[in-house]
DNA sequence: CTGTTAGCGCCTTCAG
DNA sequence: CTGAAGGCGCTAACAG
């Protein structure tokens, strides 16, 4: 049988409330017993059932806010599945979780959306940041104010989180410049569509690969990294011009809407090998079909689950999260899925 | 709020003993207020509350016993790994876990094992259980007791269980089959070591793999199958005759004792590329230092993590588990780990 | 057949 | 500064 704050009471001779107070430090006691009390816990090898805890917190009514930067897209609403499937999982234990979606990348209303989750009442914020001053700030004042955030999928730099989740970004390129490799040889030529590098993920990704392609003289050679703009019918056109503009190219790496990808690489007029970032349904259609050689996933239904799970962990457990907690990136061929 | 069986007795007019006989069929209640209870339990879109219900049910000291086929190797380490971290997470539900090793491949002793456990008052086992008459009767007479028992990283043949955990063997064998072509350029030779057919996992991958890599004419060319024996030894020898046998082979996929695999090929004197499955410690090395061009992994840990995870949700929430559980193999490169 | 009540372990008033 | 008591939602033992 585990102990219990009762049998601390016990033996220290005090009662149960004086250990609550003692093992939480919630002040209101003298200092000599508090001491005294959590020697005993240690020596009895205490640990608080976060069971018991759950039900008796529960009238504290925890919230959390998921706040993104954009209203959808194919990636976050897998985001999304993952935290809807935690707040499944905790709903016992009345903690509730509340999503803002945001008008694409737009700060002000990022701002708004985090203050009002706080005046709210809010507990935590999970959020996708946008990389501005505005947001960058307030991240900053919460984190001084010990206020839980954690970033999810989304890098920012330097600026200091609860935690932050997503998957390895520099890591990813480098996979993928072994994928390339892998399909083509070691030999032929390659163009990498990659979105905004505005997104500093991005920018890492794409330092991964060309540091991964450039380090050695033999291998594919990767003609250019080419940015994508997040909207359809740009890349589209984009992609369908550079492939024509250079017919030698055979290997494609591509980050992106997937069906301006796709278009484009058929529309191209030639046979393209192609390895595919992330697993929208057409991503998913073109593997199993063969349009695809191979796809790379940061499985973002469990980041958006992780983001929750740890705020539960912390609301339950007191555990405090890494810092950094990477989501391995996942290889997926054909015969993956099929 | 949500609704709880105190809103319940009071719309129904009864008590909360009755709302739980009826909710939970305990019988000693009358058929017509029963249907009611449920009625209106239905209505108020009730759901029992996990934490409060595991709070209550604590006192029945629920126990799983974790029935092994062997002492140890490299996989099942990783199995128990698994169902540790799940036994941390569910201690303070009460629920505790006892793990029994089986002198290797014993039917006798394990049989022993399993009603050791029930005598002991295990509430539900978790076992690999061993392809053996004297076991797999057993088996069948728990099952119709409704004695939970799952089956953990091993088919079994028609042998119905409560759920059965493990990954896609067949899938595992067509992947092999896939990144052997990838790596060779769909030409060449190559050979499969694989371990014991006895066991219904192993054979369903040799024929995922052989099944995939005949189905069309060109690819990689599969001289043999060769059944290994899990004698480091013996196998070691077999390896390195085979691949002196046919100088002709420069790929291998090895399925067995990694350190007995990697000798051979290191000592058969030419340069060979391979795949492993699984991900014990040489093979991770070998993978860093290039011996190894992929690895097919299993995730051991998490089977044994939703082993536990899947009885942890039965008790709790009653929630009856798939027959057929299937961890998604994953593939692994250097990238993804150095 | 049904109601009452005492827990499960912890947290939180509210008195003292 | 400390103790007592009630409650979180559910289960189970005991009366009736």
């Amino acid at each position: 049988m585990p102990t219990t704050i009762k049998d601390i009471a016990k033996v220290a001779g005090v009662s149960v409330g004086t250990v609550d107070r003692a093992l939480n430090n919630r002040g209101r006691i003298k200092p000599e017993v508090a001491e005294n009390i959590k020697k005993i816990a240690a020596e009895l090898n205490y640990r608080t059932n976060t069971v018991a805890k759950s039900l008796a917190i529960r009238n504290k009514n925890l919230k959390i806010a998921v706040v993104l930067h954009i209203q959808h897209n194919d990636f976050y609403d897998e985001v999304i599945k993952g935290i809807k499937q935690a707040e499944e999982e905790i709903q016992d234990f009345g903690i509730s979780i509340d999503i803002f979606g945001c008008p694409d990348f737009n700060a002000v209303e990022q701002l708004k959306l985090i203050n009002h989750a706080i005046s709210d009442g809010a507990h935590a914020i999970v959020i996708a940041p946008i990389n501005d001053q505005l947001i960058t700030n307030r991240l900053k004042e919460l984190n001084e104010l010990s206020f839980p955030v954690i970033f999810l999928a989304n890098l920012l730099h330097e600026i200091p989180s609860f935690s932050s989740i997503s998957c390895d970004y520099y890591r990813s390129g480098r996979i993928a410049g072994r994928l390339m490799n892998l399909l083509s040889g070691n030999k032929g030529q390659m163009l990498a569509f990659l979105p905004s590098f505005s997104m500093l993920g991005n920018q890492k990704r794409m330092e991964g690969l060309r540091d991964y392609l450039n380090q050695s003289e033999q291998g594919i050679q990767l003609k250019e990294i080419i940015e994508l703009t997040n909207d359809n019918l740009t890349d589209y056109c984009t992609v369908l011009e550079k492939l024509k503009g250079s017919p030698s190219v055979k290997y494609v790496l591509y980050c992106g809407s997937a069906k301006a990808g796709l278009q484009a690489i058929k529309d191209c007029g030639r046979k393209i090998i192609s390895v595919f970032y992330d697993f929208a349904l057409p991503t998913q259609e073109a593997l199993i079909d063969g349009r695809i050689a191979a796809a790379i996933l940061q499985d973002p239904e469990i980041q958006g689950y992780q983001s929750i799970m740890t705020l539960f962990n912390f609301f339950t457990s007191n555990k405090i999260p890494e810092k950094q907690i990477l989501i391995p990136s996942r290889i997926v061929v054909k015969e993956c899925v099929d």
